[in-house]
DNA sequence: CGACAACCGAACGTTGTGTTCATTGCCGTA
DNA sequence: TACGGCAATGAACACAACGTTCGGTTGTCG
């Protein structure tokens, strides 16, 4: 964790509550603007990759004024990442939603994930795939990580496993997100729930599950 | 695989041999400015990150010209890959050598993995780290992902699982790379063999080996 | 409508890149 | 030991992108 994400002066001062505004919504100037950059972004990452793509090309495409640009964000990362924030968030929602049923095994997490992405395919191809970028990557990651320690903390405790939590929470981490950067460059071929039943039995009983013939959870012909 | 690694002059045209020299040694002067380079780039890596280094850093602590940098590599990604290449046919060795034994579980690799990450730590810690870039792990991953394929289908083929071999390939390699990466930036905690025996037990039986106590197996207090 | 915040765009200094070209000094040969 | 060719070398150059500054313009909110 470095020094990212210095707000600025993020959020005009004071303007927004017209009627019972939420809490002091920006200029409308200021989200027509950042909209219009995170667009530019995102498809200039898919065509490109991030790495590739250069503040002069979000500029460009935008249409929108040098000095604007860096008056919301500090440089390319940090608008990649005030985007990714919004995202997480998101998807941090939708996990709390699942949290209550408590399932045993790391695919509860990793299902959630898929899902998510299947709905926001555009997203998590600029985010994953070939052409995304480390950092949000490792945000990502870290967002992950934490949820699943968080998830299999009680369960590992309460069984007395010998095994080190953040161990066994790396493992389901990143072989989720393994699987999740596969699936998007393969252009989501699966079906978000088979991605994730996969997931599961690879995750439940390892090597011995898939090893097993698939008949007996067989859902369909 | 994209246009990577051109050779330019690789080699100088001919001049070493003066006793038996090996089958076209480069001049000794090659030799001798690619060593340098690559030190210099590798101690960088572990000072301020890839990303951060510049080609200008490498230049000076090298102590070479600019043009003497060009002469040898496309550009900074080029000098990183050419040493990997040397690091991964070291690797792809060990694992040929292992190769006969024909492990059932994906641990085979894994463990081979750990122990040769063990053996260079310095260079893995500028490969995997937190420092790492993003390039050259995924070359590791693709190498990785290939030899756990060629691993992995014949046993998926034989139980006739209806797992797509990818997919399983994919999730053990994240998983293996993924424990690598968190392990370097632990400082190599654990011993090699330990880690690996983790690793084995999460491959092979899942969470539900994770939940055993590690009673049967502890081999020590 | 009027104040003010946000946007614009051009210009500038800086840093890093990749190439060019004359020079240096190894290398093998006589 | 002396010599000529040739690869390696480093200074200088042109270029691309960055991030900042500042006076002028335009949209927004009250």
């Amino acid at each position: 964790m470095t020094d990212q994400e210095r707000p600025l002066d993020r959020g005009a001062p004071f303007s927004g509550g017209v009627g019972g505004g939420r809490a002091a919504e920006p200029d409308r100037r200021v989200r027509r603007t950042r909209r219009i950059l995170r667009e530019a972004l995102v498809s200039l990452i898919l065509d490109k990759g991030y790495e590739r793509v250069t503040v002069q090309d979000v500029l460009d495409r935008a249409d929108v004024g040098r000095s604007t640009f860096y008056a919301h964000h500090r440089d390319k990362d940090a608008l990649l990442v005030s985007w990714f924030d919004d995202m997480s968030e998101d998807l941090r929602r939708e996990f709390d939603a699942m949290a209550p049923g408590a399932q045993v095994e790391p695919s509860g997490p990793a299902a959630v994930l898929f899902q998510h992405a299947h709905q926001h395919r555009d997203m998590y191809r600029a985010l994953c795939g070939r052409h995304g970028g480390t950092l949000v990557f490792r945000h990502l990651h870290g967002l992950v990580a934490d949820l699943m320690r968080g998830h299999l903390r009680p369960h590992l405790a309460a069984a007395g496993s010998d095994l080190p939590v953040e161990v066994v929470a790396e493992f389901y981490t990143s072989a989720a997100l393994g699987l999740l950067t596969w699936w998007v460059d393969e252009d989501f071929r699966y079906e978000p729930t088979r991605l994730a039943r996969m997931y599961q039995r690879l995750a439940a009983t390892g090597v011995i599950g898939a090893l097993d013939h698939g008949d007996e959870v067989r859902p369909h012909p």
